[in-house]
RNA sequence: GCCCCUGUGGUGAAAUGGAUAUCAUCCCUGCCUUCGAAGCAGUUGUUCCAGGUUCGAAUCCUGGCGGGGGCACCA
């Protein structure tokens, strides 16, 4: 007995550091809100720019509709800094579009503006020229100030939002599979943060449920203590593949998992020592892989912190009526509400299940962190649990109006068109595609640059090989599945973050040519009247830097990181088309040279915090 | 059976209902004694099918066809 209340404690003491890591957590949220100083969106030039119109359009009009009025950037054959579309306004005017055109245009072109000098008409279209030089000056003294905050908004200033991603199984590797819940939650908590979130990290673990039954009994079955030192993870591993496959030809095992399950559940002294032990074990194996990928984390609750709440919560829904209970056994069934099936809360032997507990963990959410928005970074194959979890909630309360809670669904990573498996060996490890991505980048480092020091060369394979995996799921959009294949998981060509790396460190290397040849370069001392430009590639490159705030914001907006990689790309491209017409070492004005130097810093630093929203480092060299 | 996602050059992908659909890769042609050729410039080739809505559709709607996923004691 008293074995058993010191085992006991050992969930209590795992409780109260789950505790102090949520108060360390608030009082940091809590000095956000009071303290943190934001960038005002309004003060970028695109949004100056966007303001402009929307006041022409409204004297010209007489119209307070001028939302509907939008800046866009016309297609390449068009000459034209900008385009409005007019379209959208003259549906709701009830006007020919065309017409409504040439009004617009009539009215820029009576007008003196700041930033626009005068507009055209093509069909109804709008084409709109700035006072370049001044939109140019502007926008690179807009970057200077800011330096490396230039991006960064205050849309979103003082919400919360809790965003629950990675969430890996306890007792297994970490597989492809969870790379993209990885990658694309820490992105997203990155971009939420740079539009004014205030972002809490959360890695909801898999650490509970019937699987620790199929685990445990595995491990008394055929578990090897001497193998489990050597390679704990790996010997985990196999028991859980072990079990499944032997589960296929006696299927009553099934039944003595979920046994062990429902004992664990009730804290069974000796099953929750060897949970704690598989847990901590699996932590350990997991913070390497992070480590790595640069991933980080508020919070690592995981699902056994909520489950005696998750109890409460299933009686007190059946209180409310929203359940019932099976007349013959203890379980808990969920009718159908509205579209959604019927589903079940609490098992025939009372044991907690998936849903049950993650409405316990939706409740604390709300409760403890005064959350506006709560994201759910984990696979579309769980859309409709989601939509069980979300309407069950609101219905019973835990999840008020105010708070927004949305299920960010992702596509499969498919091997062969099928679903990876732990259970039947088809699981790729991300740390061994990891380390072949390394050693990959670490060859064609070697080949392309053979005189790179030993230890220089290993820092800079691994930046390019994890930033390689990270950009390739990053870069596609979130609902499609992802057939992997080796070849394009480790491809370092074009249309890659090795472009944009390549990129920065090119630039990086003008930057140490014109030191070399100028001496140490101080842009503070550059005017905002000195700043001028040559060639149009110059001012496309600022234009492109303008709208680096605005395609932050469409991703958060939208939660896709992939708009960031498509801006990243288009820049860079641009970059390189400027750097092939155009030498700033020789350039000999110096106001013009510094100007590019300005231009050029912009780019890179755009690039550096473009990829380190995706968690994504730049090499120096490369 | 019902529900969700998806279909774009040979291949892999991009595109708030907007102008001549973009990028990478492969093939081909140029550009390194000039800030790094992992680059730049050029060339060939694409919206599954049939209807509909719209001034305008890869995008929205209806119906097919193909692929993936989900639909109570797994998570």
């Amino acid at each position: 007995m008293e074995i058993n209340q010191q085992k006991q404690s050992e969930f209590e003491k795992y409780k109260l550091e789950v505790i102090e890591s949520v108060n360390t957590v608030q009082e940091r949220i809590r000095k956000e809100k009071e303290h943190r100083d934001y960038v005002d969106f309004g003060s970028y030039l695109s949004v100056k720019l966007q303001k402009e119109v929307e006041e022409v359009v409204r004297e010209s009009l007489g119209t307070q509709d001028v939302e509907e009025i939008e800046l866009s950037v016309p297609p390449s054959h068009i000459s034209g800094d900008f385009a409005i579309e007019v379209f959208r306004l003259a549906k709701k005017l009830d006007e020919k579009p065309n017409i409504l055109a040439k009004k617009i245009v009539d009215g820029i072109n009576e007008h003196r503006m700041d930033l626009i000098k005068d507009a055209s008409l093509v069909g109804a279209f709008v084409n709109v020229e700035t006072h370049k030089e001044k939109l140019y000056q502007e926008i690179l003294s807009k970057i200077l100030e800011l330096g490396e905050r230039y991006g960064e908004s205050n849309i979103n200033a003082g919400k919360v939002a809790i965003i629950d991603y990675s969430a890996p199984n306890i007792a297994k590797p970490i597989g492809v599979g969870h790379l993209r819940s990885t990658i694309i939650g820490q992105a997203l908590a990155n971009i939420y943060r740079e539009t004014g979130y205030s972002v809490i990290r959360d890695n909801h673990l898999g650490d509970w449920g019937t699987q620790f039954g199929s685990l445990i009994y595995a491990y008394k079955e055929w578990g090897d203590e001497k193998r489990i030192a050597e390679n704990p993870l790996v010997e985990l591993k196999d028991l859980y593949v072990k079990f499944h496959q032997f589960s296929e030809e006696h299927p009553e095992v099934k039944d003595n998992a979920r046994e062990l399950f429902a004992r664990l559940e009730k804290k069974d002294p000796e099953l929750v020592a060897l949970w704690k032990r598989f847990r901590d074990l699996s932590l350990e194996d997991f913070e390497r892989v992070y480590k790595k990928l640069g991933i980080e984390f508020d919070l690592s609750i995981g699902e056994s912190y909520f489950t005696e709440q998750a109890d409460k919560l299933v009686d007190e829904c059946t209180g409310k009526g929203l359940c019932r209970k099976d007349e013959s056994s203890e379980a808990v069934i969920v009718d159908q509400m509205g579209d959604l099936p019927s589903f079940l809360l609490r098992k025939q032997d009372g044991s907690s299940l998936y849903l049950s507990r993650d409405l316990a963990t939706l409740q604390f959410r709300v409760n403890t962190f005064d959350s506006d928005s709560i994201l759910y970074v984990v696979g579309s194959e769980q859309e409709l649990n989601f939509k069980q979890l979300f309407e069950l909630g609101r219905r019973a309360d835990y999840l008020p109006e105010g708070v927004e809670a949305k299920h960010i669904g992702f596509g499969m990573i498919l091997r062969d068109g099928k679903k990876m498996s732990t259970r039947k060996g088809t699981l790729i490890e991300l740390e061994d595609l990891i380390s072949q991505s390394v050693s990959k980048s670490k060859e064609i480092l070697l080949a392309k640059s053979p005189n790179t020091d030993p230890q220089e060369l290993d820092k800079v394979a691994e930046i390019v090989g994890v930033g390689a995996i990270i950009y390739n799921d990053l870069r596609q959009s979130r609902t499609k599945n992802i057939s992997f294949d080796w070849d394009k998981m480790l491809d370092l060509e074009g249309g890659s973050a090795v472009y944009l790396q390549y990129s920065y460190v090119r630039i990086n290397s003008i930057m140490e040519k014109l030191k070399e040849a100028f001496g140490e370069i101080d842009l503070g001392k550059l005017e905002m009247n000195d700043i001028s430009f040559v060639n149009k590639s110059e001012f496309e490159l600022a234009k492109k830097l303008m709208a680096f705030p605005d395609v932050i914001a469409k991703a958060q907006e939208t939660d896709s990181p992939n708009y960031i990689c498509g801006y990243l790309e288009e820049l860079a491209s641009l970059f390189n088309s400027f750097y092939n017409e155009t030498s700033i070492l020789r350039t000999e004005d110096v106001k013009l040279r510094e100007s590019r130097i300005a231009l050029i810093k912009g780019v890179s630093m755009v690039i550096k915090k473009g990829l380190s929203m995706m968690s994504i480092k730049v090499p120096e060299k490369m």
